[in-house]
DNA sequence: ATCATTAACCTTACCGTTAACCTTACCGAA
DNA sequence: TTCGGTAAGGTTAACGGTAAGGTTAATGAT
């Protein structure tokens, strides 16, 4: 900057200024400036910046697991809305452990990110009380915390689950096993509701032999229904946690030579990409991943931005946003 | 720091000296500013250590679509050893944009990233040509340019392609399309060479009108087969340019009531999770994704840290790092 | 002619660290 | 005793910006 300066005859403080749209300039003086900044192949140093504004610019990013297309999309989403808005992301992978969580905020405070965006792994919720206690900026996405107040931004699970076994139950299924993610997590949770709620309103109970919980990859969508077929084969669907789990359900059903869909109906849930391609298409919930990743980042830059001003509203006010999900039958 | 140096009772540079493991220092009185920094919940701002420095400890990620399972796993193995190695990384999407690529350069470079692992959109070599002459350190990962020569990761593409190839020749299909990627890609160029080189080697030409480019997305798989299949149906096997190309394929193939693999076999690449899943399981290349981008963010580190003893190599030696792929024939 | 106002700058200090250099007390050797 | 060496610190300046407040000359009102 101080080059900059010398070039154009000013000092850093009006280079500052011009690069800043600030007041107090001449706009010559601006364009003499801009066109040596050009020259001179200039670039401010955010670093610098950051530590003068108390500002770092930089949003950071925690997700479960980046390979998984269901994260890998929110993030897109993340990044392109945070890029419009000139801030950049710090992207951590926490592979569904605490402790990776527990670290990957802490080297976040160091980088004095101004908020984060965070899918909690579910096991505890230290690291959530932490970042409340110490008022650092901060939105959950895809999980929450039922008894912990913050802002978040999820989608409708229950509604989706709902719509996916009453699907099921009415093509006549009466049996409908359910592999379900991991207990502690807030979406298999809530997508358990929407199950029950779906057998509810059948005026049936569901049984309770046919609901598992802890799958999250294909290989235990196998496992797990492996397990199920054994000792219980009196089921005649699956609902699957993931697309992910469905695919197991599916090769490990292929094994064992079931029809799809003559003995056996699945179903799955996220909408990843390749399961409409199926020859035998996979029924799933379609989440708007996407949208909940730039919705997160829209809601934490006003978190950033009207920090001071949260007392307004009794620092009581909190931003839950439930997207849609879409059933999709693909008959 | 300046509270944990009262606390204590030294002068802040011997703070820093505590938390650098630096020299000069008494056991006890580390001993003490540890105990005082956790207490007061002291971070470190890398922000100004970085200015100090002179290194920001950042490293910055450009790819091409954070939502394809190839990329975002490539940036979990990059992610992963960054975290390893205490670097943050900061990520950016192109969307396959040039524009969006040479946007993303200046922001890291504003964020004075320590160096770059890039994707490279190749419809301009811009971007690469800058990087070097400002001599930042750079790596690419999954694409190279063969006539600028710089450090790189990928795989090797040319043997994926030439085994997928041969597997369809050696199973009888004399006439099998190539609905490849991009012309500029140098993935898409480098596949088409082991194509060519498997018919050479069976003393065979391929038919120049069964080899198509740009195919990228499924719905470009779709397309691409249809129109191939309208034009000349005299070919009884497709290899394309990735799995979810693969996928159009096969749900086009599927809309024409073509049976797989008896009326038409089909072979992707990149061995994304779900295609060994599905009933007719996807013959597909192997490519060995996480490790590309350990391997790219390893030797961006060697860079880094021998930035000024390049000369000792004469500034010549390059670091170009081809993986193997493997065939999965999944029969 | 005098003074207040304002546009357009300049000066200074500071953000939180660390590199480089200086200081002090103590110890053993000459 | 005097001196050099060393362990364990302290002091200062600088990294590259920006906020806050000061300066200057021109302008206009009185």
């Amino acid at each position: 900057m101080e080059d900059v300066a010398e070039v154009v005859g000013v000092s850093v403080n009006t280079v500052s200024r011009a690069l800043n749209d600030k007041p107090d300039i001449n706009s010559d003086t601006k364009k003499k400036i801009l066109e040596a900044v050009e020259k001179l192949n200039y670039h401010p140093n955010r670093l610098a910046r950051g530590l003068r504004r108390q500002k770092s610019g930089i949003i950071g990013v925690i997700v479960a697991d980046i390979a998984n297309p269901y994260f890998s999309t929110m993030v897109k989403g993340l990044e392109e809305e945070a890029t419009e808005r000139d801030y950049s992301i710090i992207l951590q992978d926490t592979d569904e452990k605490y402790q990776n969580e527990v670290d990957a905020i802490e080297t976040m405070m160091e980088e004095r990110v101004d908020g984060i965006i965070l899918s909690p792994v579910q096991t505890e919720a230290g690291t959530v009380e932490r970042l409340k206690e110490q008022h650092i900026p901060f939105v959950l996405v895809a999980r929450k915390f039922s008894d912990i107040p913050t802002d978040y931004v999820i989608s409708d699970e229950r509604g989706g689950a709902y719509h996916a076994t009453k699907f099921l139950l009415e093509k006549g299924h009466e049996k409908v096993a359910f592999i379900n993610g991991p207990v502690h997590n807030s979406s298999a949770l809530d997508r358990l509701k929407g199950y029950r709620r779906a057998f509810a309103e059948n005026g049936v109970e569901p049984d309770e032999d046919l609901i598992t919980h802890g799958a999250v990859s294909t290989e235990d969508g196998s496992r797990f229904f492996k397990l199920l077929y054994e000792k219980e084969t009196d089921f005649s669907a699956v609902f699957a946690f993931s697309d992910f789990v469905a695919l197991g359900v599916l090769s490990a059903a292929h094994a064992k030579d079931i029809k799809i869909p003559d003995d056996l109906e699945v179903v799955g849930y996220d909408d990843i990409e390749f399961t409409n391609c199926m020859s035998t298409p996979l029924p799933s919930v379609k989440v708007p991943k996407r949208e909940m990743g730039r919705r997160a980042l829209d809601i934490l830059l006003k978190r950033i931005e009207f920090k001071g001003k949260v007392e307004e509203y009794g620092g009581e006010e909190r931003f839950e946003v439930k997207l849609p999900t879409e059933f999709l039958e693909r008959s």
